[in-house]
DNA sequence: TAAGCGTGGCC
DNA sequence: TGGCCAAGCTT
């Protein structure tokens, strides 16, 4: 293992913890009365769109569906358009499966067992090990991209991870993982707020950084990333943009929309065609007669 | 495995 | 200004 080892365990935790416990946000599926069906809605809705954006959403939400029971008895479309401009609208359709999920196969009760939660609709390892880890306290390694930032940088010794996550960092995170489970769970959250205040991707502030004097990046002088070119993310032009043209005016109808509304938002017939099917294969528009479209009911 | 999938804010 | 990034998942 890299230079961090140079730090025993328990003093990088105690570190992280005292860290987290002096500068964590304040945030409502934090909170001791946040329920399991709260946390796993905000971790839906984290999955790639910024806190500040979910904040609002979220509370609209459970204002609207308290119980994984109550949303499932709710049509997929109006998730769809609860979800509002957050992004990635699949994740309501997924969230919305998932609580159907739920009230037919747990009872109505969000699984605390990380196999069962991997098993709902729109949850991967990430969301599995978070949702088990915040909202039943127990020892999962859940690795985000926060958590990966900050492992790259203070144990690595490089400013960014890999693009897709490796068996190295999986076993890298499993070592430094707090033995207690409720310790492991207040790690997790603590390494992932660090990584989302501090060590951020853009601007690291590594002078108000509790590792600084842990850091293999820190100490190797923070050489700049090397590795190929990482993805971008194209938009202007692209099927998703017309995608989320669509859906705006599917989400902004009352019930049925004529095609010629469609057809307004994008003056290329072929694309406007392509992205429309591409709803309906999704699932998150349904036709209704030939040139009649809405959510899905 | 890598590409596809929204939207908005920031430097 | 515009590329980059944001608590990923699915195929």
């Amino acid at each position: 293992m890299a230079a961090i080892t140079s730090t025993p365990a328990p003093l990088l935790h105690s570190t992280v913890l005292d860290w987290y416990e002096a500068n964590a946000r304040d945030l409502p599926w934090r909170t001791a009365d946040a329920s399991p069906w709260a946390v796993m809605v905000s971790e839906f809705m984290l999955q790639q769109t910024p806190v500040k954006r979910v904040l609002p959403a979220y509370a609209a939400w459970l204002e609207r569906w308290p119980t994984p029971a109550d949303l499932a008895a709710d049509a997929p479309g109006e998730a769809v358009r609860m979800w509002g401009r957050l992004g990635y609208p699949r994740r309501a359709l997924r969230l919305h499966a998932a609580a159907v999920a739920i009230t037919e196969q747990h009872g109505g009760r969000v699984p605390d067992d990380h196999a069962a939660l991997l098993a709902l609709p729109g949850v991967g390892e990430y969301t599995a090990a978070a949702v088990a880890s915040f909202a039943f306290r127990q020892r999962h390694v859940v690795l985000d991209t926060n958590v990966r930032r900050v492992f790259a940088r203070a144990v690595t010794g490089v400013e960014y991870p890999a693009q897709a996550t490796t068996a190295a960092e999986r076993r890298t995170a499993t070592e430094y993982l707090p033995a207690t489970a409720e310790t492991a769970a207040t790690w997790a959250v603590g390494v992932m707020e660090l990584g989302a205040l501090v060590c951020t991707a853009r601007s690291p502030e590594c002078g108000a950084c509790p590792l600084r004097g842990h850091c293999a990046w820190q100490r190797a002088g923070r050489p700049p990333y090397e590795g190929p070119a990482r993805r971008g993310q194209s938009y202007e032009g692209t099927d998703r943009q017309v995608r989320g043209k669509l859906l705006a005016v599917l989400r902004d109808a009352h019930g049925e929309v004529a095609q010629e509304r469609l057809d307004a938002v994008w003056p290329e017939p072929v694309q406007r065609a392509r992205a429309l099917d591409g709803l309906v294969a999704d699932g998150l528009a349904e036709p209704v007669a030939p040139g009649v479209y809405r959510l899905p009911q």
